[in-house]
DNA sequence: TCACATTTAATTGTTCGCAATTGAATGTGC
DNA sequence: GCACATTCAATTGCGAACAATTAAATGTGA
Protein backbone atom coordinates (compact mmCIF):
# COMPACT_ATOMS: atom_id res chain seq x y z
CA UNK A 1 0.00 0.00 0.00
CA UNK A 2 1.41 3.38 -0.77
CA UNK A 3 2.35 5.22 1.83
CA UNK A 4 2.08 9.41 1.49
CA UNK A 5 4.17 9.94 4.55
CA UNK A 6 7.40 8.29 6.14
CA UNK A 7 5.83 7.00 9.71
CA UNK A 8 9.22 8.46 11.14
CA UNK A 9 7.65 12.55 9.50
CA UNK A 10 4.39 11.92 12.11
CA UNK A 11 5.48 13.83 14.98
CA UNK A 12 6.55 16.84 12.71
CA UNK A 13 3.40 17.10 10.37
CA UNK A 14 1.65 20.24 10.90
CA UNK A 15 -1.63 18.87 11.57
CA UNK A 16 -0.45 16.67 14.55
CA UNK A 17 0.65 19.50 16.42
CA UNK A 18 -1.02 20.65 19.57
CA UNK A 19 0.47 23.65 19.33
CA UNK A 20 -0.67 24.82 15.92
CA UNK A 21 -3.60 24.14 16.96
CA UNK A 22 -3.47 26.51 19.57
CA UNK A 23 -1.83 28.86 17.64
CA UNK A 24 -4.39 28.96 14.73
CA UNK A 25 -6.83 28.75 17.33
CA UNK A 26 -6.05 31.69 18.89
CA UNK A 27 -5.60 33.40 15.25
CA UNK A 28 -9.44 32.55 14.88
CA UNK A 29 -10.24 34.22 18.02
CA UNK A 30 -8.83 37.29 17.26
CA UNK A 31 -10.60 37.38 13.92
CA UNK A 32 -13.77 36.83 15.42
CA UNK A 33 -13.73 39.49 18.41
CA UNK A 34 -12.30 42.63 15.66
CA UNK A 35 -15.27 43.62 14.63
CA UNK A 36 -16.84 43.19 17.91
CA UNK A 37 -13.98 45.15 19.77
CA UNK A 38 -13.64 47.62 16.49
CA UNK A 39 -16.96 48.89 18.11
CA UNK A 40 -15.69 49.73 21.35
CA UNK A 41 -12.29 51.27 19.92
CA UNK A 42 -10.32 48.05 21.59
CA UNK A 43 -7.66 45.97 19.96
CA UNK A 44 -7.94 42.24 21.37
CA UNK A 45 -4.86 42.95 23.87
CA UNK A 46 -6.29 46.45 24.92
CA UNK A 47 -9.88 44.03 26.05
CA UNK A 48 -7.80 41.95 28.29
CA UNK A 49 -6.30 44.93 29.62
CA UNK A 50 -9.95 46.19 29.94
CA UNK A 51 -11.31 43.29 31.65
CA UNK A 52 -8.67 43.07 34.26
CA UNK A 53 -9.00 46.74 35.13
CA UNK A 54 -12.95 46.19 35.36
CA UNK A 55 -12.29 43.61 37.59
CA UNK A 56 -10.02 45.47 40.06
CA UNK A 57 -8.95 49.01 39.24
CA UNK A 58 -6.18 51.21 40.06
CA UNK A 59 -3.27 48.45 39.70
CA UNK A 60 0.48 48.17 39.03
CA UNK A 61 1.58 47.27 35.43
CA UNK A 62 3.31 44.38 37.04
CA UNK A 63 0.11 43.19 38.40
CA UNK A 64 -1.51 43.30 35.11
CA UNK A 65 0.96 41.50 33.49
CA UNK A 66 1.23 38.46 36.19
CA UNK A 67 -2.44 38.15 34.87
CA UNK A 68 -1.91 38.21 31.16
CA UNK A 69 1.47 37.09 31.15
CA UNK A 70 2.95 40.35 29.05
CA UNK A 71 6.03 42.05 30.13
CA UNK A 72 6.31 46.22 30.41
CA UNK A 73 7.37 46.02 26.68
CA UNK A 74 4.26 44.80 25.49
CA UNK A 75 1.91 46.93 28.03
CA UNK A 76 3.92 50.43 28.37
CA UNK A 77 2.93 51.72 25.03
CA UNK A 78 -0.62 49.43 24.82
CA UNK A 79 -1.48 51.44 28.62
CA UNK A 80 0.25 54.39 26.72
CA UNK A 81 -3.04 54.04 23.45
CA UNK A 82 -5.19 53.69 25.97
CA UNK A 83 -4.69 56.94 28.00
CA UNK A 84 -4.53 58.39 24.85
CA UNK A 85 -8.28 57.35 24.03
CA UNK A 86 -9.12 58.44 27.31
CA UNK A 87 -10.07 54.77 29.08
CA UNK A 88 -7.11 54.80 31.54
CA UNK A 89 -4.99 57.25 33.66
CA UNK A 90 -1.35 56.44 34.68
CA UNK A 91 0.10 57.80 37.92
CA UNK A 92 3.63 57.08 39.61
CA UNK A 93 2.50 55.85 43.25
CA UNK A 94 3.11 57.89 45.77
CA UNK A 95 4.51 54.99 48.47
CA UNK A 96 6.23 53.34 45.33
CA UNK A 97 7.76 55.55 43.16
CA UNK A 98 8.91 53.04 41.28
CA UNK A 99 5.20 51.91 40.55
CA UNK A 100 2.96 53.02 37.80
CA UNK A 101 -1.09 52.90 38.94
CA UNK A 102 -3.31 52.42 36.03
CA UNK A 103 -7.00 53.82 36.94
CA UNK A 104 -10.20 53.79 34.81
CA UNK A 105 -11.21 56.78 34.03
CA UNK A 106 -14.86 57.26 34.54
CA UNK A 107 -14.93 56.83 30.12
CA UNK A 108 -13.11 53.50 31.09
CA UNK A 109 -15.24 52.56 33.28
CA UNK A 110 -18.58 52.94 31.45
CA UNK A 111 -17.10 51.20 28.33
CA UNK A 112 -18.20 47.67 30.74
CA UNK A 113 -21.46 48.25 30.15
CA UNK A 114 -20.88 47.85 26.03
CA UNK A 115 -18.40 44.98 26.62
CA UNK A 116 -21.17 42.98 27.75
CA UNK A 117 -22.75 42.24 24.42
CA UNK A 118 -18.91 40.54 23.37
CA UNK A 119 -19.21 37.38 25.37
CA UNK A 120 -22.14 36.47 24.27
CA UNK A 121 -21.17 36.82 20.15
CA UNK A 122 -18.67 34.68 20.88
CA UNK A 123 -20.53 32.37 22.39
CA UNK A 124 -22.67 32.51 19.70
CA UNK A 125 -19.73 31.82 17.32
CA UNK A 126 -18.07 28.85 18.91
CA UNK A 127 -21.27 27.34 18.30
CA UNK A 128 -20.67 24.96 21.16
CA UNK A 129 -22.62 24.67 24.53
CA UNK A 130 -21.44 26.62 27.40
CA UNK A 131 -20.66 23.58 29.91
CA UNK A 132 -18.28 21.94 26.88
CA UNK A 133 -16.64 25.69 26.55
CA UNK A 134 -15.98 25.43 30.05
CA UNK A 135 -14.47 21.94 29.82
CA UNK A 136 -11.88 23.02 27.09
CA UNK A 137 -11.34 26.25 29.07
CA UNK A 138 -10.23 24.18 32.17
CA UNK A 139 -8.12 21.46 30.19
CA UNK A 140 -6.28 24.47 27.82
CA UNK A 141 -5.41 26.50 31.31
CA UNK A 142 -4.21 23.33 32.95
CA UNK A 143 -1.79 22.92 29.84
CA UNK A 144 -0.83 26.74 29.71
CA UNK A 145 0.16 25.97 33.65
CA UNK A 146 2.08 22.87 33.13
CA UNK A 147 4.02 24.35 30.02
CA UNK A 148 4.53 27.71 32.44
CA UNK A 149 5.99 25.77 35.09
CA UNK A 150 8.61 24.00 33.08
CA UNK A 151 9.77 27.27 31.79
CA UNK A 152 10.81 28.66 35.04
CA UNK A 153 13.41 25.78 35.47
CA UNK B 1 -23.02 34.77 51.90
CA UNK B 2 -20.49 37.74 50.75
CA UNK B 3 -19.99 37.88 46.99
CA UNK B 4 -16.44 39.20 45.60
CA UNK B 5 -18.54 40.17 42.15
CA UNK B 6 -21.75 40.39 40.32
CA UNK B 7 -23.20 37.56 38.70
CA UNK B 8 -24.05 39.28 35.73
CA UNK B 9 -20.05 40.43 35.64
CA UNK B 10 -19.44 36.45 35.21
CA UNK B 11 -19.08 36.52 31.40
CA UNK B 12 -16.17 39.30 31.53
CA UNK B 13 -14.51 37.60 33.68
CA UNK B 14 -10.71 36.84 32.54
CA UNK B 15 -10.77 33.63 34.05
CA UNK B 16 -13.82 32.56 32.35
CA UNK B 17 -12.74 33.18 29.38
CA UNK B 18 -11.74 30.66 26.83
CA UNK B 19 -10.43 32.90 24.29
CA UNK B 20 -7.56 34.07 26.85
CA UNK B 21 -7.07 30.35 27.94
CA UNK B 22 -5.82 29.83 24.36
CA UNK B 23 -4.20 33.25 24.22
CA UNK B 24 -2.07 32.35 27.08
CA UNK B 25 -1.39 29.29 26.23
CA UNK B 26 -0.09 30.06 22.54
CA UNK B 27 2.15 32.55 24.44
CA UNK B 28 3.17 29.81 26.77
CA UNK B 29 3.80 27.38 23.78
CA UNK B 30 5.77 30.05 22.11
CA UNK B 31 8.38 30.83 25.22
CA UNK B 32 8.69 27.08 25.89
CA UNK B 33 9.77 26.59 22.09
CA UNK B 34 11.90 29.51 21.98
CA UNK B 35 14.98 27.71 23.38
CA UNK B 36 14.64 25.00 21.19
CA UNK B 37 13.77 26.85 17.87
CA UNK B 38 16.80 29.27 18.53
CA UNK B 39 19.14 26.42 17.99
CA UNK B 40 17.68 25.87 14.66
CA UNK B 41 18.15 29.79 14.02
CA UNK B 42 14.24 29.78 13.63
CA UNK B 43 11.37 31.43 15.19
CA UNK B 44 8.45 29.69 15.37
CA UNK B 45 5.96 31.29 13.00
CA UNK B 46 9.07 30.32 10.41
CA UNK B 47 9.19 26.78 11.85
CA UNK B 48 5.41 26.63 11.13
CA UNK B 49 6.57 27.43 7.67
CA UNK B 50 9.35 24.90 7.23
CA UNK B 51 6.98 22.29 8.53
CA UNK B 52 4.65 23.20 5.58
CA UNK B 53 7.86 23.11 3.51
CA UNK B 54 9.05 19.60 4.74
CA UNK B 55 5.77 17.95 4.04
CA UNK B 56 5.67 19.50 0.04
CA UNK B 57 8.42 21.55 -1.33
CA UNK B 58 7.96 24.23 -4.58
CA UNK B 59 4.59 25.59 -3.80
CA UNK B 60 3.38 29.13 -4.16
CA UNK B 61 3.10 31.68 -1.08
CA UNK B 62 -0.62 31.53 -1.16
CA UNK B 63 -0.58 27.67 -0.41
CA UNK B 64 1.78 27.98 2.52
CA UNK B 65 -0.96 31.02 3.42
CA UNK B 66 -3.99 29.03 3.46
CA UNK B 67 -2.58 26.14 5.91
CA UNK B 68 -1.32 28.46 8.50
CA UNK B 69 -3.77 30.78 7.96
CA UNK B 70 -1.33 33.76 6.98
CA UNK B 71 -1.83 36.29 4.65
CA UNK B 72 1.26 37.63 1.91
CA UNK B 73 1.64 40.76 4.48
CA UNK B 74 2.78 38.08 7.11
CA UNK B 75 5.03 35.79 4.96
CA UNK B 76 6.46 37.85 2.28
CA UNK B 77 9.12 39.52 4.65
CA UNK B 78 9.15 36.07 6.78
CA UNK B 79 10.20 34.32 3.65
CA UNK B 80 12.46 37.14 2.67
CA UNK B 81 14.20 36.13 6.07
CA UNK B 82 14.21 32.43 5.40
CA UNK B 83 15.68 32.84 2.00
CA UNK B 84 18.39 35.17 3.82
CA UNK B 85 19.13 32.72 6.13
CA UNK B 86 19.67 30.41 3.07
CA UNK B 87 16.60 27.92 4.14
CA UNK B 88 14.64 28.62 0.73
CA UNK B 89 14.66 30.26 -2.59
CA UNK B 90 11.75 32.39 -3.84
CA UNK B 91 11.40 31.87 -7.99
CA UNK B 92 8.52 33.58 -10.02
CA UNK B 93 6.55 30.65 -11.74
CA UNK B 94 6.99 30.89 -15.36
CA UNK B 95 3.55 29.13 -15.99
CA UNK B 96 1.70 31.83 -14.04
CA UNK B 97 4.05 34.74 -13.17
CA UNK B 98 1.65 36.09 -10.53
CA UNK B 99 3.28 33.03 -8.16
CA UNK B 100 6.10 32.73 -6.47
CA UNK B 101 7.35 29.50 -5.98
CA UNK B 102 9.06 28.31 -2.44
CA UNK B 103 11.86 25.74 -2.84
CA UNK B 104 13.85 24.11 -0.14
CA UNK B 105 17.41 24.92 0.00
CA UNK B 106 19.75 21.42 0.73
CA UNK B 107 20.42 23.49 4.00
CA UNK B 108 16.91 23.69 4.52
CA UNK B 109 15.86 20.03 3.76
CA UNK B 110 18.76 19.39 6.00
CA UNK B 111 17.48 21.34 8.68
CA UNK B 112 14.46 18.76 9.20
CA UNK B 113 16.73 16.09 11.17
CA UNK B 114 17.71 18.38 13.62
CA UNK B 115 14.39 19.64 13.91
CA UNK B 116 12.81 15.40 14.90
CA UNK B 117 14.25 16.57 18.57
CA UNK B 118 11.62 19.35 18.99
CA UNK B 119 8.19 17.85 19.14
CA UNK B 120 9.41 15.26 21.92
CA UNK B 121 11.12 18.20 24.00
CA UNK B 122 7.46 20.09 23.55
CA UNK B 123 5.76 16.36 24.47
CA UNK B 124 7.88 16.40 27.46
CA UNK B 125 6.85 19.82 28.37
CA UNK B 126 3.48 19.53 28.29
CA UNK B 127 3.31 16.58 30.66
CA UNK B 128 0.54 14.68 29.09
CA UNK B 129 0.05 11.39 27.28
CA UNK B 130 0.16 11.44 23.32
CA UNK B 131 -3.60 10.26 23.67
CA UNK B 132 -4.60 13.37 25.55
CA UNK B 133 -2.75 15.48 23.71
CA UNK B 134 -4.52 14.67 20.71
CA UNK B 135 -8.04 14.46 22.01
CA UNK B 136 -7.31 18.41 22.89
CA UNK B 137 -5.72 19.09 19.32
CA UNK B 138 -8.81 17.72 18.15
CA UNK B 139 -11.22 19.75 19.99
CA UNK B 140 -9.44 23.02 19.49
CA UNK B 141 -9.05 22.48 15.93
CA UNK B 142 -12.82 21.79 15.54
CA UNK B 143 -13.24 24.80 17.68
CA UNK B 144 -11.06 26.58 15.62
CA UNK B 145 -12.70 25.79 12.17
CA UNK B 146 -16.80 26.71 13.76
CA UNK B 147 -14.71 29.99 14.52
CA UNK B 148 -13.25 30.23 11.13
CA UNK B 149 -16.68 29.52 9.32
CA UNK B 150 -18.27 32.59 11.05
CA UNK B 151 -15.93 35.08 9.90
CA UNK B 152 -16.36 34.19 6.31
CA UNK B 153 -20.55 34.97 6.77
C1' DT C 1 25.52 55.26 56.83
C1' DC C 2 26.93 53.46 52.57
C1' DA C 3 27.83 50.04 49.05
C1' DC C 4 25.20 46.80 46.77
C1' DA C 5 21.41 44.07 45.01
C1' DT C 6 16.56 44.09 43.74
C1' DT C 7 12.41 45.88 41.89
C1' DT C 8 9.76 48.45 38.54
C1' DA C 9 8.81 50.88 34.15
C1' DA C 10 10.46 52.61 30.16
C1' DT C 11 13.14 52.17 25.98
C1' DT C 12 15.19 50.05 21.77
C1' DG C 13 15.32 46.81 18.12
C1' DT C 14 13.50 42.71 15.78
C1' DT C 15 9.74 39.85 14.33
C1' DC C 16 4.87 38.81 13.82
C1' DG C 17 -0.06 39.76 12.20
C1' DC C 18 -3.29 42.12 9.62
C1' DA C 19 -5.88 45.85 7.00
C1' DA C 20 -5.56 48.43 3.02
C1' DT C 21 -3.48 49.55 -1.15
C1' DT C 22 -0.63 48.83 -5.31
C1' DG C 23 0.83 46.71 -9.54
C1' DA C 24 1.55 43.10 -12.52
C1' DA C 25 -0.31 38.83 -14.63
C1' DT C 26 -4.13 36.23 -15.82
C1' DG C 27 -8.91 35.12 -16.90
C1' DT C 28 -13.70 36.68 -18.80
C1' DG C 29 -17.35 38.29 -21.51
C1' DC C 30 -18.70 40.79 -25.24
C1' DG D 1 -9.29 41.58 -29.68
C1' DC D 2 -10.27 44.48 -25.88
C1' DA D 3 -12.26 46.38 -21.74
C1' DC D 4 -13.00 44.51 -17.41
C1' DA D 5 -12.66 41.84 -13.24
C1' DT D 6 -9.89 38.63 -10.62
C1' DT D 7 -5.75 36.72 -8.66
C1' DC D 8 -1.36 36.98 -6.48
C1' DA D 9 2.51 38.93 -4.15
C1' DA D 10 4.52 43.02 -2.41
C1' DT D 11 4.22 47.19 0.23
C1' DT D 12 2.85 50.45 3.95
C1' DG D 13 1.37 51.52 8.43
C1' DC D 14 -0.01 50.25 12.98
C1' DG D 15 -0.29 47.39 17.05
C1' DA D 16 1.34 43.64 19.55
C1' DA D 17 5.17 40.46 21.75
C1' DC D 18 9.56 39.88 23.62
C1' DA D 19 14.71 40.17 24.56
C1' DA D 20 17.95 43.16 26.28
C1' DT D 21 19.22 47.28 28.28
C1' DT D 22 18.61 51.54 31.04
C1' DA D 23 17.40 54.38 34.93
C1' DA D 24 15.25 55.46 39.01
C1' DA D 25 13.45 53.96 43.50
C1' DT D 26 13.64 50.85 47.10
C1' DG D 27 15.47 47.27 50.15
C1' DT D 28 19.51 44.93 52.57
C1' DG D 29 23.77 43.91 54.97
C1' DA D 30 27.90 45.14 56.88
Amino acid sequence: MPRKHSAADAPLRLDNQICFAVYSAAHAFNRVYKPLLDRLGLTYPQYLVMLVLWERDDVPVKDIGEKLFLDSGTLTPLLKRLEAAHLVRRTRSSEDERQVLIALTPQGHALKDKARAVPQSILAASDCSVSELVAMKDEIVALRDRLNAVIGE
